[in-house]
DNA sequence: GTGATTTAATAATGACCGGTATCAAATCCG
DNA sequence: CGGATTTGATACCGGTCATTATTAAATCAC
């Protein structure tokens, strides 16, 4: 019982994710996120806890929606076909949103003051967490022959999120998707190959 | 006359540097900035201006003090040279100071509050400087016969700026020497070869 | 309708931000 | 020395930050 909320918490969570992604965690301030969202700074706080927890599920709601290119590339035949469509994905999201480029990953806390250090270690801990699942799939890939014997999936992962944080870097500099795309026909210029099959 | 200045402006400086290099433009505050220099507020303010004011000068003398290998990259014989220069030299200056992991062009100002927007975009034109500088030398290069005809310099500078991004995101995020090599490693196996030429 | 309960809106809280006014200490000139 | 001038240190300023106390409005059970 009680009185009924009036606004969407989706709706509000997704307005949310375009400030943090814009503005990263401490350059969003709750001027901004209630002008976003519509919602008044205590209809965000009994909805979503304090700025810390917004900003987690802010951060798991980014995933759901937009990192879903992520899961589809690891179902990519090879290696060389995971990599290019997580470098088309990462083209696409980086630059789809004038207003919010580059990725929240990224954005959210490449640096901060100390008050923040959590949120900053949980986006070390979540773009890791990626590295992570690229190595693991760039292996299975090499047991499977897709790679050569002598790959080192963990350098290459390493390097794939090398060039995929750069991109987004690049992207929230103003580089176009034209230059974004020549950034991953490079990467896939060396990308290695799986070596000559007898039979 | 007058009273003399008793700190050296240019050791602040460099102690400013590191605040700003660790913790970002807006993550930075005067309390950190004074604790790392020694320096009370007035006499930074004296010394150097405003905020803003004060974070150009950093910017300017980090450039002169530590970018010193991309100067150095351009005189080497070829391109390929050339990128392992920059590669080499962008480990070692992200892993150099572990409490200053990355670079400061990146961990500046990635996102900010619109107050900060100036210095934001002081880092953008700072990045897209370095292309620029970059392309340019990779189209000397290529006119003289060091890379392919068929090359996109101004694609491989934006590639070789995203990898040099990346590996400073990967260097913030905890990622050792040893794996920024491979980084290293993987963007040279990929490099353009030039043509075979007669004679 | 009445009372209990939940949300919405306003406005206030203490802490910290960048930036300065103030005054004491130090130096130079004469 | 004495007076002018610059720096150093303390303490303060208004503004903004995240957070919350308070009160009005809305909904439910009965």
């Amino acid at each position: 019982m009680g009185r009924h909320r009036e606004f969407d918490v989706d709706e509000a969570l997704d307005a949310v994710v375009r400030v943090f992604w814009r503005r990263g965690y401490e350059g969003a301030s709750y001027d901004d996120l209630t002008a976003a969202t519509g919602v008044k700074r205590p209809g965000l706080y009994s909805a979503f806890g304090n700025k810390e927890e917004l900003f987690r599920r802010a951060l798991e709601r980014y995933a759901d929606q937009y990192l879903t290119y992520m899961t589809e590339a690891y179902d990519q035949p090879s290696s060389r076909a995971m990599a290019e469509h997580m470098l088309r994905g990462v083209v696409e999201l980086t630059t789809r949103f004038p207003e919010n480029l580059g990725c929240l990953g990224v954005n959210g806390a490449l640096t901060c003051s100390e008050a923040s250090e959590p949120i900053y270690r949980l986006l070390v801990e979540f773009r890791a967490g990626g590295e992570a699942d690229l190595r693991q799939r760039l292996e299975e890939f090499q047991a499977s022959g897709d790679l050569p014997e002598t790959a080192d999936c963990a350098g290459l992962a390493t390097y794939l999120m090398a060039v995929i944080h750069g991109m987004a870097v690049q992207a929230k500099s103003g580089v176009s998707r034209e230059g974004l795309g020549k950034v991953v026909e490079q990467t896939l210029a060396g990308w290695p190959t799986a070596p000559k099959m007898a039979g």
